[in-house]
Parts: C-alpha cells; sequence; structure tokens
DNA sequence: AATGTCAATGACATAATGTCAACGAAATGA
DNA sequence: TCATTTCGTTGACATTATGTCATTGACATT
C-alpha cells in the first residue's frame, strides 16, 4: 500500500510526461507513419526500452497524444439541440456545423495526424469511431424529438439520416484539415451543408 | 526491335501472372498489411527478388489487383442521369444508389482489402480518390443540369452538394462492405439515402 | 546499514524491405 | 553448329524498425 508520491514516482510520471511531449513534438513534425521510437526517445532523452514501459507501441503512445484533441470533440457532440420550429433548427444546425470545422481546424496539424494515424492502426480508428457514434448518437436522438414535434416527416429513419449528415459533415472535415487555404470558403461549405439537411428534414 | 513474342517473352508473362494471381489469393486471406512479398513468391513459385522486376513494391503490386474492380465503379460512375420530372430523378437516383451498393457488396472480399490499403497508402488511396472524384464530377454535372430545367433550387451549389451526396454514399457503402448481414437492410439503406437526397433538391 | 523494489536501459532476436552482382538459359548471328 | 550477347531470375545482404528481457543501480523501507 502506497501512501504518498515518492521521489520515485514523480521521477517515473516526469518520463511518461517526457515521453508525450517528444512523441507529440515528433509526431508533428513526421507524421504517424515515419515516426519511429527510436526518434521519441532521442527527443525524450531517455533509454529505447523506456518507451515500452510506459506505452505498449507507438499506436498507444499516439492515443495518449489524441486525447486532448478526443475531449473537445465530444464537448461538440454532446450539445444537443431542441428546436421548436424550423427555423429554429436551421440556426442551431449551422453553429454546430461550425463548431465541428473550426474545432478540426483550429487543431489543424495534429488533425492531420490523426488522420494518418486512423489509416495506419486499427486500435486508434476504433477510437476515433467512438466520436463518430457519439455524433451519431447525438444526432439520431435530435432527430427523434423533432419528429414528435411534427417538425421532421416521420418517413425518415432517424439512424440512418443521422449516420448520413454525420458523414457528409466529417469528410469535408477532413477536406479542410488537408487542404491550407479554407479561411474564405468555410462559412460558404457550413451554409450549403446546412442548407442541404435542413431543405431535407425541416422543408415541405 | 522485337517483332514476334520470343519464349523468353512468354516466360516474363506467365511469371508476372503468376505472381498477380498469387498476390491476389494472398491478400483475400491475410489483408493489406499482413501480407508480405516473401508470402506471395513463395505462393507464386519464384524468387524474392523476382517480385521486384515487376512491381515496384507491395503497393504497386496491389494496384494491378484492384484494376478490375476500379474499371467497374467507373462504369457506374459515367451513368449520367437527366431527369425530365422530380418523380423521374427520384427513381434514377435510387437505381444508381442501389448499383453502387451492390457493386460494392459482390466484390466484398476484395473491398475489404481495399479499405485496408487506402488507409496504409498514399499511393492507392490516390488511385482511389480517382474514382471518388469521377463521381464527383458526373453528380455535380447531373445537378447543374437539374438546375437549368429548374428541378433543382439554384441554392444549391452544385460541386458542394454533389460532394455531401457522394460522401454519404461512399461511407455507407464502407459499411456495408465491413458487415455481413446486410443483405435485409440493403434496400431500406438505398430508400433512406435516396429520400434524404430527393427530399432536399426535388421537393419544393 | 541491510535489504528489497522497481524505473530505466540497451543489447538481442525477429522480421520485413529493397538492392544488386552473378548465374544460366534463351536468343542471336556468323 | 558454336560463340557471343542478352536479359529474366535469383537469394544473399545491408538496412531499418519492432518488442522483449535480463541486468543494473538508485531509491524506499525496515
Amino acid at each position: 500500500m502506497k501512501k504518498h508520491l515518492t521521489n520515485r514516482d514523480k521521477q517515473a510520471q516526469e518520463t511518461k510526461r517526457k515521453l508525450i511531449e517528444s512523441a507529440h513534438q515528433v509526431f508533428l513534425q513526421n507524421g504517424f507513419e515515419k515516426t519511429t521510437i527510436s526518434q521519441i526517445i532521442k527527443t525524450a532523452g531517455v533509454g529505447y526500452g523506456t518507451a515500452y514501459v510506459y506505452f505498449k507501441n507507438k499506436h498507444e503512445l499516439f492515443i495518449a497524444i489524441m486525447e486532448e484533441v478526443m475531449q473537445q470533440f465530444f464537448e461538440v457532440a454532446h450539445q444537443k439541440f431542441r428546436p421548436d420550429t424550423a427555423a429554429e433548427a436551421s440556426s442551431q444546425i449551422k453553429n454546430q456545423v461550425r463548431e465541428y470545422m473550426n474545432l478540426a481546424i483550429q487543431n489543424r496539424p495534429i488533425m492531420k495526424v490523426v488522420n494518418d494515424a486512423i489509416g495506419s492502426s486499427d486500435r486508434i480508428e476504433a477510437e476515433w469511431e467512438n466520436i463518430r457514434n457519439e455524433f451519431i448518437r447525438g444526432i439520431t436522438s435530435d432527430i427523434n424529438h423533432s419528429q414528435e414535434k411534427q417538425l421532421v416527416n416521420t418517413e425518415f429513419d432517424p439512424a440512418i439520416t443521422a449516420k448520413s449528415w454525420y458523414y457528409m459533415n466529417e469528410m469535408f472535415m477532413w477536406q479542410l484539415v488537408d487542404a491550407d487555404d479554407n479561411h474564405d470558403n468555410l462559412e460558404h461549405i457550413v451554409e450549403q451543408l446546412s442548407l442541404f439537411y435542413t431543405s431535407a428534414l425541416y422543408n415541405g
């Protein structure tokens, strides 16, 4: 049974911190694939085996780095919206899309690496899948409520419609992350995506 | 200057064919990542270096295998539709979606590997990007025509709308490829996707 | 002070890639 | 027919990365 943090414990924490920080730096510089454990431990100034004391492999190390951004996405995902009119829906949807895209753009460097990493590792892809499902769950619930309020036609299957809508957004998000010149057309994309969605569900 | 195929040439052709065939088999069995050159050449019964005579690396070898399926997708992509009424549009869209999904399902084993491979290789991703762009180009042109015929509101940006619509479809396609139990709900998905799209664009 | 614990280490075994000098059978031509 | 050239084929090699593990020694405990 341990009571207080010993110096040894602090030292260990510090080593882990150095590893994460160095990994972050190296991942941003070289991308996911090209980054090696050797580069990371060299930057951190620790021995090779040390990395494996704290992380099972490169993927787990990267997931530790992803966590911060992931958290931000979860927060956006949890913002439910409960419009009472079609006009309200339109405006709220537009805001949520804008937040989602801005979040990605503001974290562009790390999001680029995340994009790499998703392709390279089932483990990391599963991690992103969590975010995706969180969004889809939220949207599904939103559609259900809108249907109960007679704002949306009940012939729409909430789960499938939610997926469709989320996928549209995610693909554009990755595209914004990739490109470097999207400050001008971001708002246009937000408008068009929202128009598509609200035209389908909240008109008619 | 060569005139006729020498025996040597035929032998070389045969070696290349054996490599492609063996690679196909091994890729289906082990997926893209886990397949190694050693496994392929062992199955083909040729020497290690031989693989590198015909293919720069594993990726290029896989692209040779993808080509057949790619061709089929290009064919579906090139089917333009030019509806004169909203009802016609709805029915034609539904058919095209169904064809796209069926094509993927019928080639499920290799499409699973393609999905792996896209994540693992920029070269292969670029190859798939060609198909994607071909679809998007076609859809964009379709929307333009529908707008000229006053079937679709001109506030829709054809390029962005086309991308949104295509992305929706592609994501569901990959999902159908992944899962094994989609014979029952395929038609439901087709209905819902088409409903989403036609509700947004062709209703008013 | 003696003993136990555990963070840290780097050499090793393993595995995959891409290259290349050399082999030898087929093609050429005299 | 035989000598010479061409070129498809080969596997050993150098290279590079991964994950493991026995060992070490500084720190904690008694």
